[in-house]
DNA sequence: TCTATATTTCGAAACATGTCGAAATATAAT
DNA sequence: ATTATATTTCGACATGTTTCGAAATATAGA
């Protein structure tokens, strides 16, 4: 893990910014919500939901909500389409897949460089 | 990924807050510097080094790294301890597994509840 | 005890964040 | 066109964070 160089501390630590809000984390462990008890982790198995679905969760105002998903959106940490009235957000696998590379300590194996 | 409850939410955003400055994170790194190239990962493989060594890396006044390393030990990151005229700052390995377990999506797995 | 080295605490300045309500925009249905 | 629903933008306020230098504390050695 020591091989990371300022650019990797860079863009990890905003993707660590983005997660460090607990309503933030919250979205998106709601959005990244793979592996349910019974079930082998499996990181195609990504749920997606439309904001006001998330905001029945959490008890912010609308406006705070849509706040941190832009905060999500930004750190590349979950993806937003409109479809119709509703805006769909779904979590972003490839960068869950590079944190758990980073905490696993190999920074040749991230998909951008 | 989505069974955590409110109490894991908070303790998991508290890690990712500690992480969220690029200097906090890089002094994460460096004292988490396992799994080298060419080595198999292995999380007994962990460095220590005492504040002034991480000083000499990070180009910030002594007071502030002070203060990043409280940080950093607050959310269970790291541990330090006084050795004669200096404090020995190590990683925390079992945060660095729940960190870990967090990111595969297994709650159960965790060393607390 | 006096001095040198290592680290922390304190106080202050600059800046960033989380939150809200109100207003604006986007889309669909009537 | 008007209306209803979904979401975002804006402006504001309160609070929290990052940073520093100066002063304080801790330890070891002369």
């Amino acid at each position: 893990m020591s091989k990371y160089n300022q650019h990797h501390i860079d863009r990890f630590s905003t993707i660590f910014n983005a997660l460090s809000n607990p309503h933030r984390l919250q979205i998106y462990t709601l959005l990244s919500g793979c592996c349910t008890p019974g079930t082998d982790c499996n990181i195609d198995n990504i749920t997606s939901c439309c904001v006001g679905d998330l905001g029945s969760e959490l008890d912010i105002a609308a406006s705070t909500l849509s706040h941190h998903l832009k905060e999500l959106s930004r750190a590349g940490l979950i993806n937003m389409q409109r479809d119709g009235k509703q805006v769909i957000c779904s979590a972003n696998s490839e960068i869950l897949n590079d944190i758990r590379q980073y905490f696993q300590g190999n920074p040749e194996v991230h998909h951008e460089s």
